[in-house]
DNA sequence: GTTCTTACA
DNA sequence: TGTAAGTA
C-alpha cells in the first residue's frame, strides 16, 4: 500500500511514517515511480511505534524492540529488553524526584513572598 | 492528483 | 512534526 493508505489505516501522519523509515523502524520497497510501497505487517508495527513512542520509550530503545515484537511475549525473546525498561523506570523516578525537589523548593520561595 | 526530497519554523 | 517548494 502507498505511504497515504498506511496514514490512514495507522494513523500516523506521512511525515511521521518517512521519519520512522529514517530511524530504522521501517524499510517499505520502492516502485518503479520512487513510491513507497507498504506491506501489511507495517500496519502492526507503526502502531507498535506509536504506542512505545506514547509511553515515552526512547527511540534507540525501540529499535531493540521492534525485532522482538513477532511473536506474544517481548521478554521471552529478547529478555534483555526487560532490564532496558526497568532501567529506564528508576530513571524516570529519579526524575520525578528532583523535579517534586524543584518544585518544593519553588513553593518555598514563592510562599516568603507570600504567593 | 499523489508522492518525493529538502528545508525552514 | 507541519508545511511549502519544485519535481517526477
Amino acid at each position: 500500500m502507498r505511504i497515504s493508505e498506511l496514514a490512514r489505516t495507522t494513523g500516523a501522519s506521512a511525515r511521521s511514517l518517512r521519519y520512522y523509515e529514517q530511524l530504522g523502524f521501517i524499510s517499505p520497497e520502492r516502485r518503479s515511480n520512487g513510491y513507497r510501497d507498504y506491506d501489511e505487517s507495517a500496519v502492526a508495527t507503526v502502531r507498535t511505534i506509536k504506542t512505545l513512542l506514547d509511553l515515552g520509550l526512547p527511540s534507540a530503545l525501540i529499535e531493540q524492540i521492534l525485532p522482538c515484537t513477532r511473536g506474544k511475549k517481548v521478554e521471552d525473546q529478547c529478555p534483555a529488553i526487560v532490564d532496558q525498561v526497568v532501567a529506564l523506570r528508576d530513571d524516570m523516578d529519579s526524575r520525578a524526584r528532583d523535579l517534586l525537589r524543584t518544585r518544593d523548593a519553588l513553593t518555598e520561595s514563592l510562599t516568603r513572598i507570600g504567593r
